[in-house]
DNA sequence: GATCATAGTAATCGACTGATACCATGTCAA
DNA sequence: TTGACATGGTATCAGTCGATTACTATGATC
């Protein structure tokens, strides 16, 4: 197997035992179990256990704005906002993604990670903002909205979350968490 | 000094120790050289760093809980809401506090501080219902806001956040957070 | 002044962890 | 053939951590 392949399931294995145990809490042995290899590989593939929380978070924000493409794909500017936010309720239901996801904000105290992470959030927020044309407040509305669902589902609160407020109709997004 | 005051201000220390470097990267030797007691006395009145943890996160919430009952204090009912936005935007400028509320919802991995984390979220919920008065759709709007600025606040994103999206004037609570 | 609870420390243990150094295998071009 | 390079494993270290045990000091109460 390529190296580039590997990395790429050691990351998936990685993000598993982080968002379950956090950074300093997952080691770098589960990882290699998970994703069948060897401690020292994993280390030397991507350097320091750091190197690879890094590449977790930005696994995870790649997956989101992933999702956040195909959900507007082919839609008129106008529906784009509401799809991409059905298509995130559904992205909580993973749960290791979405505690992945929180690890890498409980995680800036480290201002590596924290620049990381600014960069990566603000990326994302331009990303939606030129794919919607929404305004300001739609944004932030929207990205707020994310946040409480992203926390509610984490606690498994589903009657905090309702439907997505927009104009289209369709499912609640956050129901889908329950 | 009694045994509750110590607790007091261990879990003071554990706070700031668990908002830099999460539940397992926080050692109960760091705590317990910033409270200034020794390492083994720090398990001994908490039975178990876990139990520490806990207490750090119900007392974050207590202390949100303490920060809006101020805020709304001799109010109507209908200025009530905007002045705990106002009050929380003020509790982001302590960034210890912050990220121990962001360990807090990281580590709902675990059963126990999941449960524990979901009771009082919920229950600060009903706290700013029942004070405020205010409708569904307001009290989510008002925690989905909080959360958005957060995690800007933790990412030093200033320009995510804006107003407290609300009725009355007054300045930016989250601007503080800048 | 003896008793006893409370507050606190020193010593230490068993287990764990990220990282390093070194070795083995296989593939492909010269 | 061979040698260079990439993939991957084995052995092991040097340090760390939460918890336990045993012990000490202080002060209140009878």
């Amino acid at each position: 197997m390529t190296a580039a392949a590997r990395r790429g399931e050691v990351v998936t294995a990685a993000s598993a035992e982080f968002a379950m145990r956090g950074y300093e809490g997952a080691t770098t042995e589960a990882i290699a179990r998970r994703a069948g290899v060897s401690q020292p590989y994993v280390v030397r593939l991507f350097g320091t256990k750091k190197a690879l929380f890094s590449d977790c978070c930005k696994a995870n924000f790649e997956l989101v704005r992933e999702t956040f493409a195909r959900a507007a794909e082919g839609l008129p500017p106008e529906r784009r906002l509401g799809a991409m936010g059905d298509a995130y309720g559904e992205l909580l239901n993973d749960r290791e993604r979405l505690l992945m996801q929180l690890q890498g904000y409980a995680a800036t105290g480290d201002p590596e990670i924290r620049a990381l992470m600014r960069e990566r959030y603000a990326a994302l927020y331009r990303y939606v903002e030129e794919l919607s044309g929404a305004s300001p407040a739609e944004l932030r509305s929207f990205f707020a909205i994310g946040m409480l669902c992203n926390v509610a589902a984490a606690l498994e609160l589903p009657e905090i979350m309702g439907t997505w407020p927009r104009a289209g109709a369709g499912p609640p997004p956050c129901a889908a968490a329950r």
